[in-house]
RNA sequence: GCCCCCGUAGCCCAACAGGCAGAGGCAGCCCCCUUAAAAGGGGUCGAGUGCCGGUUCGAAUCCGGUCGGGGGCACCA
């Protein structure tokens, strides 16, 4: 490029191509010198010396490494945190800042499918391409601390903590995590009986059973979401609000399979009460409040022939309205209660035009079964039938019909409710539908004309409850249960435990076996890590996905020589099954920043020291503090699911005493999205958005008008700007600038390359106050510069400080620019040395190359990555005058300076002195003069 | 339906705790350099803060309403 225009483009001017030969010396320099290697404390990557007390930690989200590369938004956060870890190491903290991979997981296996590779081969390639590319942005990662959870020796230990939540139990009484082993201890001095036995007599498969219903991992036989497109089961995290899966959009039908599951509803409480001491966007939080969602209420019980139907409700004070029930179709209890016969007179609507109760209620059960849960919700009609029986309302005796009705769920509470149809509007539309009759039990306001009523009012019609507003109703009401013996006040989580294996061959395999009698048996530690045996055929049997008769079918079953396999575990060599599932993607990332912390350990997952020097409490940010890591940067799209799961795993490492913090992320960012137009044109067809020109106000490529779109980047969209072409095309010094000086970090924008201009013009700017562009010799000069020269520097300095630390670098950057523009304006000789060495350390956190280029052209010999970073003079930011706007009457109407130490009865003369003022107030005596210290005069006729 | 966030020059964005609406960039316009070409230099123009109302000496900022955009949740008893 330079050399078709030799004559005129000056030979050291900065140019893309200048930049680029800068950068990769730096790059290289940086990663020969070890720059950004960030001491421990103790172990393998400890300096051997003390390490500074102030540290920070900075993390990124784990990037999955996409075969598709990365577009200009992806590295917004990434740069982001490296400005911030960048100006804090520039300070003299000692700062981590690095990158790893979350390189399981479906895409992979799905593109290995697509590519008929390996997915290790593809992810590993995939990888390679990712470091390139990041590379090339001048990211200041200590590349010691690269893992992938891919990696043997990362999931060994994935596989590790696995088995400390396996061998784990909630305590309740204590409120934490305790080995499984002091539950069983327990029952065997207790002399509690199990089915009428003592502990001592129970068999092993029997005790397993038992200690499964206690285990903080256990398999489970519930209804799970089974995705018959994708071949696995999911989580209810990932599962759509319509009912798809989050992954692939596929439709997702609730089976009873045996899962394993993770008992997070044990942590329900802790993970709504910690929300409180972090420092998190209120948002995410909200979102993981509603996610949990607890809510307070009561389990009654209605007494059915010989059985109990137990419910959960958070109105108790209803007791009285309620009318009849519903068990949600799955409910155990439906099968023992329906009767033989219906009772006489049963209303035709209730039958389902079925001979029996049995009848209707198979023909109801086999219908719910096979809807998606999208056909659930997207039809509202409130269907059900009844089961003949009736219960009795313990609150007044009261005979009710009890019905089965999918509009109660199986997951939620008790999977069983009483329906009040005058105070709930679902229950209302039911009733309407069945002609079962409604009873007001809260007073509507007069010429309330609704259906069912949900405002606050007085109790009626429900005896001792009468004339109570409804929070003093409920404690009533659960006081009179709890006394009589009906039920207790309760409280109820929307969470639900977390479906923890996948039928997919791409992820951390169990580490469990299972013996002759089906009893999962843990793999002892020294048999870590169990590794993904080498497949003929990974990809999972999928099924149409509206199948939803299909069974899950993992390819790991099918690895025969694998899943059966001889160990001796204490009692002989016997042979074992292994389990065939693998665990999910969220596996990986839910405790990575504590393997950054201590990647090469061979003996812990992470050494106790130094997980308390990055990741423990510490006293500077309250007494309250839960530790973690101190930002944390990334899309909002992991509200509830890794920002969940992770922060459970940490509490149940916490519990067990492997760590000292009992949160993961102290501070989380949410980087907003880069967004890029795209264009249609009349078929409906995207074109390559970078051929597409305005012309007066309408979008062409070529000749064709096209139609404008906005969102997200992408390949299908043609609108793909990759950080590699910026680089080619600007520099990544340039490339980051502009990045950075797009708006707020949290802000979504739309990229415009056009603009990317204004960071090369003000970088070339820079370099030309510094360097000249013939001889590329440096030329500053000696000179004290003028006062207003340093009054603008140290008022930049204090600014960029403050900025920085904000993660506000769209405004750090203007304020370079405006020093740098006025170097340019005053100083055309070559700017000042005390500005020049003041600028380009200011300048590195964004353009880290750049500036480490200035710096040693200034010089020195040292790299800049280590700081110094510029403190601001007190002495040139208080000014000696100030000048006042006059407003009169809230307009200004002149100005006035005076000295800054006038007291404000002088500013106050001063301003009354003044002969525009003077004209305007006439003589006259002003209602009312307000002076604001250092910013206006108001003067009120 | 419920909850949350955001509306400032043509565009992207500033304005700390209410105090002169503009820091910076893009585009536009003018001039210089070059004139074969600009990703060259210098300068300049530009909005009264979506709309209505309130509080205040004073509102982009606080409050209420409304319109527009974005997001979350949604049969959770």
């Amino acid at each position: 490029m330079s050399d078709t225009t030799p004559d005129t483009v000056p030979g050291h001017r900065y140019t893309a191509e200048l930049a680029g030969r800068i950068e990769q010396r730096w790059q290289e320099y940086w990663e020969a010198n070890g720059t950004y290697h960030a001491p421990n404390p103790v172990g393998p990557l400890s300096g051997g010396a003390e390490v500074p007390a102030d540290k920070l930690f900075v993390q990124d989200m784990f990037p999955y490494p996409s075969g598709a590369g990365l577009h200009v938004g992806h590295p917004l956060g990434f740069i982001g945190t490296d400005v911030y870890a960048r100006y804090h190491r520039m300070t003299g903290r000692n700062v981590l800042h690095t990158m790893g991979f979350d390189a399981f997981g479906l895409p992979a296996e799905q593109y290995a499918v697509q590519t008929g590779q390996h997915p290790r081969k593809t992810t590993e390639d995939n990888v390679q391409t990712y470091l390139r590319q990041i590379r090339r942005l001048g990211l200041g990662h200590d590349e010691r601390r690269r893992i992938s959870t891919i990696d043997p020796e990362y999931y060994r230990w994935t596989q590790w903590i696995f088995l400390q939540i396996f061998n784990s139990y909630y305590d309740a009484e204590r409120g934490k995590a305790r080995p499984i082993a002091e539950l069983e201890a327990k029952f065997a001095a207790s002399g509690e009986t199990f089915d009428g036995k003592p502990w001592g007599e129970l068999s092993a498969a029997e005790r397993a059973k038992v200690l499964n219903e206690h285990r903080l991992v256990y398999l489970s036989e519930a209804p799970v979401n089974w995705a018959p497109g994708l071949g696995t089961v999911v989580s209810n995290e990932e599962v759509t609000a319509d009912g798809r899966t989050e992954r692939g959009n596929f439709p997702v039908f609730r089976r009873n399979l045996r899962q394993w599951m993770m008992r997070i509803t044990a942590y329900g409480d802790r993970l709504i009460d910690d929300l409180d001491r972090l420092d998190w966007p209120e948002k995410v939080k909200s979102m993981q409040r509603n996610w949990i969602g607890r809510s307070n209420g009561a389990r009654v019980k209605f007494a059915s022939g010989a059985e109990t139907i137990v419910v959960f409700t958070t109105r108790p004070d209803t007791l009285f309205g309620a009318t009849y029930m519903v068990l949600a179709p799955e409910h155990a209890l439906v099968d023992t209660i329906t009767t033989a016969q219906w009772p006489e007179g049963t209303d035709e609507r209730w039958t389902g035009g079925a001979t029996t109760p049995a009848d209707a209620v198979a023909a109801y059960r086999r219908a719910a079964s096979t809807k998606s849960e999208l056909e659930r919700q997207e039809n509202r009609e409130k269907t059900g039938v009844f089961t003949g029986a009736h219960a009795v309302n313990p609150i007044n005796g009261e005979s009710i019909p009890v019905f089965i009705a999918d509009y109660v769920l199986a997951g939620y509470g008790t999977g069983a409710i009483m329906a009040v149809p005058g105070q709930d509007q679902r229950d209302w539309d039911f009733a309407t539908a069945f002609g079962l009759p409604v009873r007001r039990t809260v007073q509507p306001p007069e010429g309330f004309d609704g259906e069912a009523f949900t405002g606050d009012g007085p109790a009626v019609n429900s005896g001792f409850l009468d004339g109570l507003p409804i929070d003093e109703a409920k404690k009533a009401a659960i006081g009179w249960l709890e006394e009589h013996g009906h039920g207790e006040g309760t409280i109820q989580f929307k969470l639900r435990d977390w479906l923890f294996s996948r039928q997919r061959y791409w992820g951390e395999p169990f580490p469990i076996v299972y013996d002759e009698a089906g009893t999962p048996i843990a793999v002892p530690e020294s048999m870590l890590p169990i590794e993904l045996p080498e497949v003929d055929d990974y990809s999972p049997r999928t099924f149409d996905p509206e199948d939803a008769d299909s069974e899950p079918s993992p390819p790991l079953s099918r690895a025969a020589d694998w899943i059966t396999v001889d160990l001796d575990l204490g009692d002989g060599v016997k042979t074992y099954r292994r389990d065939a599932n693998t665990m999910p993607n969220w596996a990986g990332s839910c405790w990575y920043q504590l393997r950054y912390v201590d990647p090469t350990d061979p003996d812990r997952f992470c050494e106790p020291e130094n997980e308390q020097y990055w990741l423990g409490p510490r006293p500077e940010h309250g007494p309250n503090d839960p530790g973690g890591v101190d930002l944390y940067v990334g899309g909002v799209e992991h509200a509830v699911l890794h920002l969940l799961y992770s922060r459970f795993w940490q509490k149940v490492l916490f519990d067990l005493g492997h760590v000292t913090g009992e949160e993961p992320y102290r501070r989380l960012f949410n980087q907003g999205y880069i967004q890029a137009y795209a264009y249609v044109d009349p078929r409906g067809v995207y074109v390559n958005a970078g051929e597409v020109v305005e012309r007066g106000g309408k979008y062409f490529h070529g000749d064709q008008e096209v139609r404008q779109e906005y969102g997200k980047m992408g390949k299908s969209l043609r609108n793909v700007v990759t950080p590699d072409e910026m680089c080619e095309t600007y520099g990544a010094d340039t490339f980051r600038m502009y990045e950075m000086s797009m708006g707020p970090m949290d802000v979504s924008r739309p990229w415009a390359t056009k603009d990317v201009i204004g960071a090369q013009r003000f970088l070339q700017r820079l370099w030309r106050n510094l360097v000249d562009e013939e001889t590329g010799e440096t030329r500053v000069v000696a000179d004290t510069p003028d006062e207003a020269t340093l009054r603008l520097l140290h008022k930049s300095i204090a600014g960029v400080h403050e900025d920085y630390a904000n993660l506000r670098y769209n405004t750090a950057g203007a304020k370079l620019i405006e020093l740098n523009n006025h170097l340019t304006k005053n100083f055309p000789g070559g700017a000042p040395r005390v500005v020049a060495e003041a600028i380009v350390p200011m300048l590195a956190p964004l353009c880290p190359h750049l500036a480490e280029e200035l710096w040693s052209k200034l010089g020195h010999a040292e790299s800049l990555a280590h700081g110094p970073f510029p403190t601001a003079n007190e002495k040139y930011l208080v000014e000696d005058t100030v000048e006042y706007p006059i407003q009169v009457n809230g307009k200004v109407r002149s100005r006035i300076t005076v000295p800054a130490a006038a007291t404000q009865d002088e500013v106050k003369a001063t301003a009354l002195a003044d002969d525009k003022v003077a004209a305007l107030v006439d003589g006259g005596t002003p209602r009312k003069v307000i002076v604001v210290p250092g910013r206006l005069v108001n003067i009120v006729l």
